[in-house]
DNA sequence: ACGGTAGGTCTACGTTGTAAACTTGTCAAC
DNA sequence: GTTGACAAGTTTACAACGTAGACCTACCGT
């Protein structure tokens, strides 16, 4: 049919290796995502990869680059730079988010695939029509997006397995370790327990991250006013 | 002599061991830290280390409890909240600054080490006392507690190599990668490369983490002010 | 004097990433 | 067509890893 599909069908697709090597680790974790674990999925021998991808690193960093690939850039628009700013930083939370396990693979990747540059650069862009030095955008941004990989890599609750019964006792686990805190001694901790283990709700967690990474932007601009 | 020295001299301390599993990683990097090579650094067999520890998970845990175990937490003043919180969370990034490589591992521990808990709920205290509630205390110490181990985990510069041979290949790769980008497409990144690739300073590089992290606390208080 | 036990050792297994040499299906050029 | 080269998948192999399980052995309390 198409020329792609001409050839055998042995024939492996890079970027179809990335997107289910991305689906493996999601699904299980990031030490689940094995050479051969890939390799077989695909009904192929281990060492057939090392055709299209030089390393394991290799491989990882293109996994970055498949989740950076969704970042949904919005377009530059009148409103004020904050504004865009928060769009802009919000999109790629959102391309994120459904790779809690995954997500720290585009920390080295943001400034090599093109998708990353772009958000990068519209980052700077909004930073210093903000009013940042060249620089000075080039650090904020940089500890902001970190900060924002973070968030997600670290969202409590959807990191520990699938399987549901490790996932409770994981949990219950990680209950029982703070309530055997002392509240005499620890009586802020024991007392937020519920919210420390588990946040209210994940759109609140990602809406309270994003204010305060942005919240920060704002302040260190205004200068360290007491 | 004493005691503890009395013993056959093959005894094993397992505080001993997290330190030296600490420096092994600090100096050449987490995937260099494995049992055989901790147990060859004490002469012993690899199997003795799991007489003291259950897992390797459980040694690096241990390791990073070990980093923990040096937060000098400043005793509380008279002093405004925000003051007070920014010594606090100073302390705990100072704390971490030598381990670049390793500070990751303390993520896990900061509720279970009693350093770690002392620190924690002080920082809860002192947010408390700004005015959040108990639960957005617990949201906000959790986000800025994460950013900063961040914040020294990305520390760059830092991360690569000691071999400088090594390390002045990866910067120069880096600088290749980014010098090789369209100044067209890309004008502010292409601008500000030097500063992506190294920061100024590193005491200004946490400077300004730790500016970031309580502006955006004190923003978050204050309100969603437009 | 003596048994128990804490803390080492030895051996062995399965899994991982990957180097090196090989086979084979496809296509360009004669 | 035949051929030769090259891209892509196979086979085999190895070193290093975490760790299970059986063993030894020096110490200590009785």
């Amino acid at each position: 049919m198409s020329p792609t599909s001409s050839q055998t069908a042995k024939r492996l697709d890079p970027d179809q290796l990335a997107t289910s090597a991305l689906a493996i680790a999601d699904a299980e974790g990031l030490e689940a995502l094995t050479i051969r674990r890939l390799a077989q999925a695909h009904d192929v021998t281990p060492m057939a990869l090392y055709r299209h991808f030089s390393d394991k690193d290799d491989l990882l960093a293109a996994v970055g680059d498949r989740i950076l690939a969704d970042i949904d850039l919005p377009a530059p628009t009148e409103e004020p730079w904050e504004t865009q700013l928060r769009a802009v930083l919000t999109a790629f939370t959102e391309a994120l988010r459904p790779h809690p396990k995954t997500a720290g693979l585009t920390l080295f990747r943001i400034l090599v695939s093109p998708p990353g540059l772009a958000m990068a650069e519209r980052t700077m862009e909004l930073l210093t029509q903000g009013g940042f030095s060249t620089d000075n955008a080039a650090e904020v941004g940089r500890q902001s997006i970190c900060s924002l990989i973070t968030l997600v890599t670290t969202e409590p609750g959807a990191n520990e397995d699938i399987d549901p019964t490790t996932r409770e006792d994981a949990l219950r686990a990680k209950r029982a370790a703070l309530s055997a805190l002392s509240p005499h001694r620890y009586p802020l901790i024991t007392a937020a327990a519920d919210t420390l283990i588990c946040p209210t709700s994940a759109d609140q967690y990602y809406a309270l991250g994003l204010d305060l990474v942005v919240a920060g932007i704002r302040g260190v601009l205004a200068g360290p006013a007491a």
